[in-house]
DNA sequence: CAGATTTTGTACTGATCAATCCAAAACGGA
DNA sequence: TCCGTTTTGGATTGATCAGTACAAAATCTG
């Protein structure tokens, strides 16, 4: 063996995500992701080879960590409908929290500012997509045969319909909405379903 | 007077919104601006000042453009049910074209992109985003008389649901979602209303 | 035609960009 | 302890960034 790393490359990672999500992938620079990491350039471009690469890395822990969240709330034992209230009410909160300040989410910040030029992103952020698509599409379902979904509902386009909200509601919160009109979506979706 | 302009300045600002639009702002250099207009560096710095000057006066141009044409929508003589439809069914349309080719929505673009760091574009954001809350409430509360739409819901509530039904199209059209998912979020955001 | 004024093209500024180079440093195995 | 291998820091690369300097060109007023 040879000489070995003083950092975890997770960690690491992780630094670069937050760094990504809260300035955006142009407008942070490889000095940024230095700082951000605590990482010199030899060891950022030892490990990642790029900064294109490092980014595709923090988006792919980024969007597993939050399907990881949404899929554990999306399993409790509760009444479908409530699960998906239990969604749209966490979303709110994080738009409105007074710390995080104004980041959004990395996933939609990304779907905006590079699928359109990123064929390999705009392919990771589908398979997500997909993944989030299929859990919620189970709640649907799940609440059909419970009974608090209308059986005759279309359970994968309430799925579509939902992601769309919680977007619809990032965005919002970006344009300057409060949150009393984010609240006032969230409430109207639920009517919807 | 002095030598005049061979130019026309409303033209430029089209043709820098336009760029923008597909690109971004940062993404869009001072030299691909020259090229799009066909202008010189001298003439851009010499009429607008500076590039974030001249994406302000793009983004107006977008943004009103788009107000016009919504308001106009909105106006029709038709039941409110119906005309808040024909939008949906317009963005839906629009995310699907072909030959736009997933520029998206230079307003959500610059939502994500900017309005986070930089405060003179959150606050036109936020005065377009009223405007059209206006229309859209305005809308409704015109379905209330006519008694289209349930008389005991929040017109205003209503108007910023469907602003954010846009939105989460827009989004989920980047995000890949295909012409079938988008008329389902649609369409799905009809029943809530 | 002459003088005042503005636009225009071109060359240039210093700063910053992502990425590379290279030698010194640090470890494991022998 | 010494060799092979890898990491690390710091200097550096050429490209490109937003913005400027300046003089030639073009028009109006007189």
């Amino acid at each position: 063996m040879a000489r070995p790393r003083k950092f975890d490359e997770e960690r690491a990672v992780d630094a670069a995500m937050e760094a990504f999500w809260t300035t955006g992938y142009e407008a942070t620079s490889t000095q940024d992701l230095c700082e951000a990491t605590g990482l010199g350039r030899s060891s950022i471009y030892n490990t990642f080879h790029s900064k294109h690469e490092l980014f595709r890395r923090a988006l792919a822990r980024y969007m597993a960590r939050r399907t990881d969240e949404l899929t554990g709330l999306l399993e409790e034992d509760r009444p479908a409908r409530e699960r998906v209230e239990a969604l749209l009410s966490r979303i709110v909160a994080e738009e409105t929290a007074r710390d995080g300040d104004g980041r959004g989410c990395l996933y939609v910040n990304t779907a905006v500012e590079l699928a359109a030029r990123d064929a390999e992103v705009a392919r990771e952020l589908e398979r997500d997509y997909a993944r989030r698509l299929d859990a919620l599409t189970a709640v649907f379902a799940s609440g059909q045969r419970d009974g608090d979904i209308a059986a005759d509902r279309d359970a994968r386009a309430l799925a579509h319909f939902v992601i769309a909200t919680v977007s619809g509601i990032r965005v919002a919160a970006r344009a300057g909405a409060d949150a009393m009109a984010l609240r006032a979506i969230a409430r109207t979706a639920l009517d919807a379903i």
